[in-house]
DNA sequence: TTGTACGCGTTATCAG
DNA sequence: CTGATAACGCGTACAA
């Protein structure tokens, strides 16, 4: 079934039936297109995009690059660019990347091909690879979601993971606590190296020393969490622990367990994120919110404001990390 | 950028280019190759996919349609469905439901719009909508992943819900609890209902008696276990819950902890999915295990090879479930 | 070994 | 108000 067809059998001409069907048919008898809309009806005719793609060069589709769905953190970014696009007319294409920055540069080099209108790219290693330059030259719409960059040009929607690490770290201190561990995210991973760095600050400025054995360096998984946590809680005077995410913390809750440590009277646990299960599992896990979906909605409208060329739009928006205080730190005296 | 354009650069006609960009190349001088080669990297030119499907009629792209990725166990689905369908060079276009069949309706029109070969359908009702009609009328590839039809012709990858929700409370019933409530999924939905008939099949059999009080329903989200849990623990003789999905069993964790109630000293639960995190909250989660991952990737390679129109298949497989025995039920004398 | 020309299904332009 | 026709970028039969 193709557009002729309908013409056909509707005794029409093509040019009717895209008229009617993309809505300019002000000018068509109403007559003429009861006719063609009951042919389309009945043959339940629907255009074909790629065919449409082809002449308007639109695809309304998006492409969505994250390190892994898996993670609660990306699923909630992935089911909001899911439903801001649906809103907005548009299609996403999911790509897993799993922090492997090759891995990311095909997909960026993909979507292309297959003619997204954009991306939204929660890059893993934003400085150093030649698909970045290309885009950027040829302006291709990109939004860099929970990075920043250091190109003014750049569309971003950023967090602040210095001040997010520095803000876990501070409560920590607060709290009374001075022999805190770490577990930081993959070596490369900006927003790891960038909560990392809020870590280092928090400790210089209130004058602590941490030794190399208390940052173990994890994944950004449960089971890295788990890991680390074992391996910290083997140096005795650790009253705290820093993880760079909350799946981490998931993890880590598992190996105190196992080890029959109690959170927080033994430890306490504090991370970043606040995906939806960190307010479920028990005790209530204290963490620094990101707000994800904001980001996520926010980063969505801005490419769809580039890709459609719309009147002028911040292209720098940075988030704020948000305490969230619940019951997986505990007071030292 | 297009073929064209190489070809005029490299001195070559556009068949020239196109035979060496598909590997057609046996027939080519290697000078004219490594040329176009050349000119095709210097450029960093891209073959123009939406151009290519409107003449191969294939889009490599694969529609997954699921209720909702936030659900830990729908983004395992979609992770899985992600990487078998890259490593066979197609991409997935992600759609989430929300349990509504509408919305599933309007997806499934979009992605045959886009002309997407072919559709992984987490359905979330089945029976009655004409798409699927119409699907099966036009023979478009559709897998239908999680729950079953009684269509022979019907291409399935399921899991058997009835006999997961009875070995689930059997377990229960073994435990020697006789006093099980239950939290159940959205009223419509097929695994739902299945779950929920294995419950009243046990029992049943059992000879144990339920009122409504003790059914309470639920929505598969996180929420809707903790209020369901917090209705059910007012009756007082309970001392098992059996929610339908692992989700609600994270709320229930909560909605218990709330009220001081120990898990699984003071109350049970069970649930089926094992998603990640099950094994990681404490009490670790005794669940009904629903093979997600490897019921996904089963159901991608079948819709590929549907697609591709591959040798013979099976066209019905079926997972079943397995008892994944943690801590969160507790034996009563 | 390479080039010419057609067709895929649609939209846009312009003529009538 | 409606229709003919050119284009979009590519793959491929066929010709040379």
């Amino acid at each position: 079934m193709t557009i002729k067809d309908i013409a056909r059998l509707a005794k029409v001409s093509i040019t009717t039936v895209s008229l009617i069907l993309n809505g300019k048919d002000q000018n068509i008898r109403e007559e003429t297109r009861q006719r063609v809309l009951k042919v389309v009806n009945e043959h339940n005719y629907r255009p074909n995009s790629v065919a449409r793609s082809m002449i308007t060069k639109k695809s309304k589709i998006l492409g969505l690059i994250i390190p892994d769905v898996t993670n609660q953190y990306f699923a909630e970014i992935a089911r909001a660019a899911e439903s801001t696009a649906k809103e907005l007319d548009y299609s996403i294409i999911l790509c897993n990347t799993d922090e492997d920055p090759d891995t990311e540069a095909q997909y960026v080099q993909l979507l292309r091909e297959k003619q997204a209108d954009g991306l939204i790219l929660v890059s893993t290693a934003l400085s150093d690879y030649k698909e970045l330059e290309q885009i950027r030259r040829e302006k291709y719409p990109v939004v860099i979601l929970d990075r920043r960059t250091y190109d003014e040009n750049d569309s971003v929607v950023c967090f602040d993971n210095i001040a997010a690490g520095r803000m876990a770290v501070e409560y920590l201190i607060q709290n009374g606590h001075k022999h805190i561990g770490c577990i930081t995210g993959p070596q490369n991973n900006p927003s790891s190296i960038d909560r990392y760095t809020g870590f280092c600050q928090a400790m210089e400025a209130a004058g602590l020393s941490y030794t190399k054995e208390q940052v173990i360096e994890g994944d950004y998984q449960v089971k890295s969490g788990e890991d680390g946590i074992e391996k910290i809680i083997g140096i005795s005077k650790i009253t705290a622990v820093f993880c760079l995410n909350d799946m981490m913390a998931y993890g880590a809750y598992k190996g105190c367990h196992k080890h029959n440590l109690k959170i927080p009277e033994d430890i306490s646990i504090i991370s970043i994120d606040d995906a939806i299960l960190s307010s479920v599992i028990i005790p209530a896990l204290t963490t620094i919110k990101q707000p994800g979906v904001e980001m996520c909605t926010t980063a969505v409208k801005m490419l769809i404001k580039e890709i459609e060329d719309k009147e002028d739009y911040d292209k720098f928006i940075n988030f704020n990390p948000i305490l969230i205080e619940r019951e997986s730190v505990m007071k030292r005296t």
